[in-house]
DNA sequence: AGTGCGGCCTGTCCGC
DNA sequence: TGCGGACAGGCCGCAC
């Protein structure tokens, strides 16, 4: 259950490793992941050398001479450098050979992920081009939320989870964000002033910078990690915490079902 | 167009 | 102890 900042994470993580190096090869164990791997990835990507490793929203994108790979960690996908002589496991679906006897491993229990392939501009993507702004920028911003929010009647949590409106905000830190701007899950999205969602945008860009700070002290183990990068030591103020207390004022915390994906707020908190 | 929801997938946990 | 069912959730695509 990668969510931005794990992504980036890795991004950081893997990076490194990847850049200037020439992919020996490609090794797909199993190609039913979220979309099947197209062979085509193997057959041009093979011999071609890495200029990039970016991100966009929770893509990784690695740029070769040849084209790009695209990668989705879905929920429980994983990412790790290798030494080139690790035995894959369970699970291990697709590996990078990479000089220096180094592989990058993919491991995804759940195939909710994706590896895809691109010869173009990999952000013209079908999967890519209709995305939202990124959070941590500044086309992300109140003046244009307040445009999109008029008028829509669906629940806060609902709008900010959308990817047109703004990418990388998963299930636990849509509710984290709520929370620390002291807006109920459940309001409607077209109600909320423009102040009030200006506070809940620098909520959003604060509670994914601060994790993916928090994600930076465990990157120097990247390599040697058992791949599960979790979701950082970061308090979480109301994410799985119904029926305790709320750290801001004692009330308990609830939880709800919106859009069937559990929602957790304070009452008392957000209104 | 906006909205709501089913489906994909497997490991884990719970109750019987 | 074994087993079935619920749950977790990003994101697509369908139906209204």
């Amino acid at each position: 259950m990668p969510e931005l900042p794990e992504v980036e994470t890795t991004r950081r993580g893997i990076e490194p490793h990847l850049l200037d190096r020439k992919i020996k090869r490609v090794i797909v164990r199993d190609r039913r992941l979220r979309w099947p791997v197209s062979s085509r990835l193997a057959k041009e990507a093979t011999g071609s050398r890495v200029h990039s490793v970016r991100r966009r929203a929770k893509y990784l994108l690695i740029g070769t001479d040849t084209g790009t790979i695209i990668i989705h960690l879905g929920m429980s996908g994983s990412l790790r450098i290798l030494p080139s002589s690790t035995p894959a496991e369970k699970h291990d679906h697709f590996d990078l050979v990479i000089e220096n006897n180094l592989v990058l491993r993919l491991r995804d229990p759940r195939r909710f992920g994706a590896v895809l392939w691109t010869g173009k501009d990999p952000l013209k993507h079908k999967r890519l081009a209709g995305l939202g702004p990124e959070p941590l920028t500044d086309q992300f911003n109140s003046n244009t939320i307040h445009k999109q929010a008029s008028g829509r009647i669906l629940p806060v949590k609902t709008f900010i989870m959308t990817a047109k409106i703004v990418v990388g905000v998963g299930n636990i830190y849509a509710s984290e964000a709520l929370f620390r701007a002291g807006i109920h899950p459940e309001t409607a999205t077209g109600k909320i002033s423009k102040q009030r969602l200006g506070r809940l945008v620098m909520a959003i860009k604060s509670v994914l910078s601060q994790a993916i700070e928090q994600g930076g002290t465990t990157l120097k183990d990247f390599t040697r990690s058992d791949g599960k990068p979790g979701y950082f030591s970061q308090s979480l103020n109301v994410y799985g915490r119904e029926g305790k207390n709320c750290y801001q004022c004692g009330g308990i915390i609830r939880k709800l079902m919106i859009g069937q994906r559990s929602t957790f707020y304070c009452p008392r908190c957000q209104r």
